[in-house]
DNA sequence: ACACTCGCCTACCGATCGGTAGGGAGACCC
DNA sequence: GGGTCTCCCTACCGATCGGTAGGCGAGTGT
């Protein structure tokens, strides 16, 4: 891995370890194993680093979404967005903390982000659980922009700070177990128990479809 | 008041804002009006500071708490306990930002701290929880523990960013808007749909007689 | 009147911060 | 082989960091 790349890496650690502010250039030169200056040398302030560091995460994240919406059927298309946005923020707990205490430490900047980055996407999906509403699958009384937005808060606070306030639960599995919980919490806040059912049993309908398709 | 008090007072709102490593010993006394070695002698060191911050805040939260809980009718316990956190938090949001933040930079210590603070009294409110699933009233796939971490995380992360992630909700009473999903959300998800109308129906009986009460 | 404490001050400390200047080894082009 | 570009280095800068030393004025107790 080159250099650049290997910088961008640490600072991204430290920074969701110890934050912006508390962490110190020389503290990221020494963890690649080069001298400050030519950690300058690539990034030409703490500042331009910083960015860096947030636009890789945030290309990811605007990498996998568009996918996973067409990806996901049209059925099922909830529980695989929300299963997949588990598994990209599971995958490196990093990316939450970096997100999180992005949004504590320049709500402005954050919110500027979020307007051209998220709330496209947002919109897109919330009319989709309002269609789903009318249907009488989901539940009527949900907030359709409140329930997501909270949704996706639960899954990138809940992930950042896993091993933190795992310390209620003793047994080691407490990652799976709380991640588990925050998908239950979040489909059924948002099903009805009619929708949850039908939900169910399309699932299983299609993986007996796919397991024909499978032996043929 | 005093200028401790306003040392306090000041390094609460800033520390949350900025974090610790982001916030001076100048910013904070210059906030108060003092100079920064007057700051010192009320505070020996910017950590005992760090450390009266957070005792501040948590001795009020164990203040509030057990008389939350034993002021709670048996009942509507859940309601009750879910709407006052949420009512402690939003009275000072900067709460939820000092322990989220606290949580991020310092986990092993908050751990430490939730370890004594939080987690017998997580275990007195997880087993009300057990007794209602029992019962049918509670949704009994839901795991206690991680449950009501799931929730105190959404009721702190969402209050702490609400600013910050409510660009997608336009309206001017967006935290309204916010905090009312978020108590829909938690109370849906933990109740069964009859332990949801049950209550409802004891909460009027309840009203109804108040109202009676109140007329004679 | 005196000594003493309290609360805040000015002045300063060494360490570390983010950032700059400039040099040198190696690869590549002509 | 000379020129140049890339990448990393040593050495240093002024500013700011958390913290210390010590003085000064306003009470307070005796």
């Amino acid at each position: 891995m080159d250099v650049r790349a290997q910088i961008l890496d640490a600072a991204t650690r430290l920074f969701a370890a110890q934050g912006y502010g508390g962490t110190s250039l020389s503290a990221i030169s020494a963890a690649v194993g080069v001298r400050k200056a030519s950690l300058l040398y690539h990034f030409p302030s703490k500042d331009a680093l910083h960015r860096a560091v947030l636009d890789n995460l945030l290309s990811h994240w605007n990498e996998v979404l568009p996918r996973l919406l067409e990806a996901a059927a049209g059925d099922d298309r909830f529980d695989a967005l929300l299963h997949e946005t588990v598994r990209f923020f599971l995958a490196d707990p990093d990316r939450a903390r970096l997100l999180l205490r992005e949004a504590l430490d320049r709500p402005e900047a954050m919110r500027a982000r979020l307007r051209v980055a998220v709330k496209p996407w947002m919109e897109v999906i919330a009319e989709y659980v309002r269609k789903g509403q009318a249907q009488g699958e989901l539940r009527a009384d949900a907030d359709p922009e409140g329930y997501l937005l909270s949704v996706v808060h639960l899954v990138i606070g809940g992930i950042a700070t896993a091993d933190t306030l795992g310390v209620v639960l003793d047994d080691e599995g407490r990652t799976e177990r709380l991640v588990h919980e925050i998908e239950r919490m979040a489909k059924t806040s948002l099903f009805t128990d009619e929708g949850l059912a039908a939900s169910r049993a399309r699932r299983a309908a299609r993986d007996d479809d796919d397991e024909h398709r499978a032996a043929e």
